[in-house]
DNA sequence: CAAAAATTTGACTTTAACGTAAATGCAGTG
DNA sequence: CACTGCATTTACGTTAAAGTCAAATTTTTG
């Protein structure tokens, strides 16, 4: 395991600009140290970034990213936090069910779209 | 089966404005009949808008949208579109098979986080 | 240590997907 | 027929999420 990355070194590993690194960190999903002015990324921040990625993925916007890293950090100390919290990741499961929901029905479409495709080839005398 | 429906008809049931059903007009999504000026949608129309929003929901783009919806319609009558078609519906397969990935694994942290959250509460002694 | 390569900050620009406002049209009602 | 209420068109505005470019460091390397 690695120390340290280069900002250079994660946009090529997920093929992203250093533009929106530095966004990311101007909004706060990110906190790498500084060596002077120059940014240093640790492991935990790579992981941060793959699943900001994986949010973009997914059609979450910046500020759902933010609310979905929130929830993944240590749960809070009081308890009328720690229901909020558990009230909010209890919404964003129910949103990650209908995209669930979207994807199977989409995906079965396309299926069926594939299947009149390969039908249509074979009237044609096509050899899949 | 109703014939026709309003535009506002269909903004009260999708929870979208005007503005929306018109922009997708102006984007070739939808091509709703007129009378007059009115616009009229038919049930095929209203299918149509449960896709586009389907999509929007699951992060893909008007253009996107677009392009899954051309391959819903009826295939193409010539051998290379038609190979061409299936090539881009299997790319989109893919697409969505990596969405689902991210899915179970946001879902996956989100039910890990949520348990932190719950144990916590129990050691503060709060009953769940 | 000097040159080359990488990084930083800051400002301005772009694109998608609508929002909003103003002016106007049309259909039914009292 | 004036009023009401939904519709339409046109045009400009907005927001999120970066892209692009310039100029100034900083770091790396021969």
């Amino acid at each position: 395991m690695r120390e340290y990355y280069s900002i250079t070194e994660l946009t090529r590993e997920f093929d992203i600009s250093t533009r929106t690194l530095r966004f990311y960190e101007d909004e706060g999903l990110i906190q790498p140290v500084r060596r002077g002015r120059t940014r240093l990324f640790k492991p935990s921040d790579r992981h941060l970034v793959r699943q900001i990625l994986r949010g973009k993925r997914l059609g979450f916007s910046i500020n759902e990213i933010r609310e979905i890293i929130q929830m993944y950090k240590a749960p809070p100390g009081e308890v009328g936090q720690l229901k909020l919290m558990i009230r909010r990741i209890e919404e964003k499961r129910e949103d990650l069910r209908q995209k669930r929901r979207d994807l199977e029905e989409t995906l079965a479409e396309l299926d069926h779209a594939e299947e009149s495709c390969v039908e249509r080839l074979a009237e044609l005398g096509v050899n899949t």
